[in-house]
RNA sequence: GGCGGCAUAGCCAAGUGGUAAGGCAGAGGACUGCAAAUCCUUUAUCCCCGGUUCGAAUCCGGGUGCCGCCUCCA
């Protein structure tokens, strides 16, 4: 059993087998840093950081690269509507991403490689596609040559002369051909600009990625990720810059979210129907975020709305309810040697589906369905059984801890419970001795407090359950 | 015009040839100081038409509807 990825060069799936046996190197396109990101761009994040959890799972190294771009039009508009320089946006962007996307359970990349502070690396890769003749200078502006490079558009899978047909820009009549991009853009007065052979300027889009993808992760890497709408034409050109001039091939395997809709459009920050994803996570949880995230096949689109994010709140609640109950057990339950292999087989059997799931294309939507099946299954465990197998109980626990160092939607591993459990306890006992007293107004006050401290407290058959309210 | 995706129960969503996972909501039941919460059980023949096949949600052809990329965009 092996892991398979939908390759978007050769749209099919294909099983995923690293250049390096062990390691895998990875690069994620990350977001112009100015201005918060929503909802939608956080698709990416979650769910690739969901894929490199899984790598990491099965034992594979992963030098994971997200870049921030950290010069470009947006930032210097940007910068400009603020009346602060481009570098301090930056760093307040970067800072708020850090604060959401942890906050998200989103793990830290090894390297964060800024646009900027890359420009020698940049100005290297230009003047390499200059002497081999597939970029050319105009007043000090380089473009690609796009007909130097005849696999232009084998990603897209359009030929240059399709592209050209469909083309809506307005052409740049210095340009040799309409597809020509720019690699270095010349200075204009009040922007950020470096020294370059062609003069002050700075570089455009598509060279960063290109670039910083070759300097952390060496000229071949194993798999390249973004949003859908960077296919074309951001990862073509990349692909363009970079085989141009290494001769080699660039990325072995191409994969792209679907997007995230918003009242079944695309949300996009041009078309003003966003969310940040700060808003979102206060308003739902980030747990409940994430389940969203990965309750589709990351290649679909998926609707974001209150109805939806309401009942992945819902089904994260299961799961963490199915935790404490389990938690509960362990403590005010017998726990004999009693046999029940039958429970250790069918939660094998369910780890095993959530492999092969995850394994398919990285589905994580099959997989969740298996999630819940041992959920179903630990909550009839413990309705049957007076007498538990500490097996078993360590089995399902650690079916739930595996899971969730995956996909990050129990906050068992990330999420440490700060509360202290002997205050709360403490609280309970006061409580029930209240309950058995009759002395209901003060059993309800004890209850309220917990309560606006987020503690849910539960009365059952076996005593007084307690757990964290999301 | 070119390229691509999607259509499965009230909602979300897996499933690519053998009679449809899972979640939410709903209904019934259990438990309970009322309540809440929780747990259990339960709910579909897969957009339409035609074809292939012993057998199709799953393959082929046609149709309808929705969406995306080709411009900055995750």
């Amino acid at each position: 059993m092996s892991l398979k990825l939908y390759n978007d060069l050769t749209r099919k799936k294909e099983p995923f087998v690293p250049i390096v046996p062990g390691k895998v190197s990875f690069y994620s396109c990350g977001p112009t840093v100015y201005d918060y990101f929503h909802i939608g761009n956080s698709r990416p994040f979650i769910v690739f950081d969901v894929l490199r959890r899984y790598l990491e799972s099965k034992g594979l190294e992963v030098n994971f690269v997200q870049n921030f771009t950290d010069i470009d039009d947006k930032m210097i508009n940007r910068a400009n509507d603020l009346g602060i320089t481009v570098n301090e946006l930056a760093e307040k962007t970067i800072q708020d991403y850090f604060e959401d996307a942890d906050a998200l359970g989103i793990r830290r990349a090894t390297h964060y490689p800024r646009a900027t502070e890359h420009i020698e690396n940049i100005i290297f890769l230009v003047m390499t596609l200059i002497e081999k003749g597939h970029a050319y200078e105009i007043e000090g502006d380089v473009y690609f040559q796009v007909s130097t490079f005849p696999e232009y558009g084998k990603l897209s899978k359009q030929t240059i002369e399709e592209l050209q047909s469909g083309a809506r820009i307005n052409v740049d009549e210095r340009k040799k051909n309409p597809l020509d991009f720019a690699l270095w853009k010349t200075h204009k007065p009040g922007e950020p600009s470096w020294e370059s052979p062609w003069g002050k300027g700075r570089p455009g889009w598509h060279i960063e990625c290109s670039a910083m993808s070759m300097k952390y992760l060496g000229e071949t890497i194993d798999i390249h990720s973004g949003g859908c709408d960077l296919t074309f034409p951001h990862h073509e050109n990349e692909i363009a810059q970079a085989e141009a001039a290494t001769g080699k091939e660039f990325v072995r395997y191409w994969i792209h979210n679907g997007y995230l809709l918003i009242d079944k459009e695309k949300m996009s920050k041009s078309l003003g129907n966003f969310l940040t994803a700060r808003a979102a996570r206060l308003k739902f949880s980030p747990l409940a975020i994430r389940l969203f995230m990965l309750s589709a096949h990351y290649r679909s689109p998926i609707n974001f709305s209150e109805e939806t994010l309401e009942q992945a709140k819902a089904a994260v609640e299961r799961l963490l309810n199915c935790w404490s109950d389990l938690q509960h057990a362990r403590t005010h339950r017998d726990l004999g040697a009693s046999e029940h292999s039958e429970q250790l087989q069918a939660i094998e059997r369910l780890f095993d589906s959530y492999i092969e799931d995850m394994d398919d294309d990285f589905n994580t939507a099959g997989a969740l369905g298996s999630v819940f099946e041992v959920v179903r299954l630990a909550n009839n465990y413990l309705k049957d059984n007076l007498v538990l197998s500490l097996d078993v109980l360590e089995k399902i626990e650690s079916f739930f801890k595996k899971i969730d160092d995956v996909m990050g939607i129990m906050g068992l591993t990330d999420n440490e419970q700060h509360e202290d459990s002997s205050e709360i306890e403490r609280l309970i006992s006061e409580r029930n001795q209240a309950r058995k007293d009759r002395n209901y107004a003060r059993a309800d006050q004890i209850r309220d407090e917990l309560a606006d401290r987020g503690i849910i407290l539960e009365d059952t058959s076996e005593g007084t359950k307690w757990k964290i309210q999301i």
